[in-house]
RNA sequence: GUGGCUGUAGCUCAGCUGGUUAGAGCGCCAGGUUGUGGCCCUGGAGGCCGUGGGUUCGACUCCCAUCAGCCACCCCA
């Protein structure tokens, strides 16, 4: 067993693993080109006072999970664990001013949480993400929800497979006068409830609702909800999301109980799931929400734009994944694979390859030669779509032996040493 | 951060209450077949039994520590 490991929690991704990340992101991209939202990248470390400003001091996030640490400058410095707060912070930096337009941003990238490692969950993962800033209108938490949904479809995730949770929790304001509703309602019953909930009681008030403790279940569950003490003029936000949803024919489910554990959070909060698996812990497909304050918190109050997002864990999404349906599209094929006899064959062979690599075919070739079983082996091993022979013989000949892996009867022998393009049985085989 | 389960070949796992040279299947390599792949037969390579310490005449097996993975919490993607 090697000595040097990769450290805890971090995976090295080989093919086909790789590949089907690659492609969880492709399909993402693909979704955002759709919703035309383009790509922002970040620095993957930031200064560690806008994570505890904007994710919240009193975060898990913030209290436990940030790889901190000091630079030869004595700068506090963190990994990012989300994207957000860095967007949000780089916009202000380039002193975008709003005259109106919408700015649409997605992201992707490795993000890092010091967390205790399981399935589904790493100390650094890949995250993909959207933010669209700059309007207040419950239409344009749709099109981030949709956008969602599309990314998923696209990874053919089935709509009946997938149900959007969403709630309301409010703007700031909302929120004040809740918490003192809920703080008063809790502190009737403070004895009874578990050591987590009584400090969360001062600390972090909402995350009572998602207490797995049957008392504390038993407690809250008649504890006034968010969605019910919110403005009229937000209830209407709200109802306009619900309505569009249904509108789209969305599977949704209103969960008055889901409140998400940033404190930017405003307004709509939604999650997707797999269907029937909501009470999976790692089994959100994606998270996100309205986050309208988080300009002013981190400008000091100088911009004050509303915005609204999402963010998705890939190797979650890839366990939700049918990859035997999807591998044809995510895992890389190789064209021709090429086979020689001969040390003689070499040069000439690797001519071909040149060839087919400049027509745009992909194309590899076995230097090792040996035994032509040994070869046709590997090329098996590579799953490569056709192969092609060259020995003494062909060499002799000007030609080469075609042979498409699926029917194995099947020899054409194609003179295309000298060929300017491609000739007809290659670009359509039998 | 808390509690629990696990760690033997590239992979999936056997290895009984401590007892000689640690096994199987799959995969890999080679030969059967020196120019034609999926089958078959034969052979081969590959393990400091996660790591370090302890108990013992003797440890893959028991004890401790440590590292890593997984599960349930916490929380999040």
């Amino acid at each position: 067993m090697a000595e040097l490991k990769a450290p805890r929690g971090t995976i090295d991704r080989f093919p086909p693993y790789s590949e089907r990340c690659e492609h969880v992101i492709k399909c993402f991209v693909d979704a955002c080109r759709a919703h035309d939202y383009r790509i922002v990248h970040t620095p993957t470390f930031e200064d560690t006072r806008l994570f505890t400003r904007g994710v919240g001091e009193s975060t898990d996030i913030v209290m436990k999970e940030m790889y901190s640490f000091k630079d030869k400058k004595g700068r506090d410095l963190s990994l990012r664990p989300e994207m957000t707060a860095g967007v949000i912070r780089a916009l202000i930096e380039a002193g975008r001013r709003y005259t109106g337009q919408i700015e649409k941003l997605a992201y992707y990238g490795p993000m890092f949480r010091y967390d205790r490692p399981q399935k589904g969950r790493y100390r650094e993962f890949f995250q993909v993400g959207i933010e669209a800033i700059g309007d207040t209108s419950p239409y344009l938490d749709v099109d981030v929800i949709l956008l969602g949904w599309d990314y998923l479809l696209n990874l053919g995730i089935k709509p009946d497979d997938m149900v959007v949770i969403v709630n309301s929790i409010g703007d700031a304001e909302d929120r004040k006068t809740y918490l003192k509703i809920l703080r008063e309602h809790l502190k009737k019953v403070e004895d009874e409830l578990c050591d987590d909930c009584k400090s969360r009681l001062d600390t972090n008030t909402l995350r009572v609702f998602d207490c797995k403790n049957p008392k504390c279940k038993e407690l809250v569950s008649d504890a006034p909800r968010p969605l019910k003490h919110i403005s009229s003029a937000n209830r209407e936000h709200f109802d306009i999301v619900i309505k569009m949803l249904e509108s789209f024919g969305i599977n949704y489910r209103i969960d008055e109980d889901i409140v998400r554990g940033l404190d930017y959070y405003t307004h709509t909060v939604f999650e997707v799931f797999p269907t029937g698996e909501e009470e999976a812990s790692q089994g959100a497909l994606l998270g996100g929400g309205r986050y309208d304050g988080l300009f002013a918190t981190l400008s000091n109050g100088e911009l004050d734009f509303p915005a609204v997002g999402f963010a998705s864990g890939v190797e979650r999404v890839l366990e939700a994944v049918d990859w035997d349906s999807q591998d044809k599209k995510a895992i890389s094929e190789l064209d021709f694979y090429v086979v020689i006899l001969g040390d003689n064959a070499k040069s000439q062979a690797y001519k071909i390859v040149r060839k087919l690599q400049q027509w745009g075919f992909s194309a590899d070739i076995d230097y090792r030669a040996g035994k032509l079983k040994s070869q046709f082996k590997r090329s098996e091993a590579r799953n490569a779509k056709s192969i092609m022979i060259i020995g003494d013989d062909e060499i002799n000949a000007g030609i080469v032996k075609f042979k498409p892996s699926k029917d194995k009867e099947i020899e054409l022998s194609l003179s295309c040493f000298d060929m300017e393009n491609p000739p007809d049985e290659i670009m359509s085989p039998p």
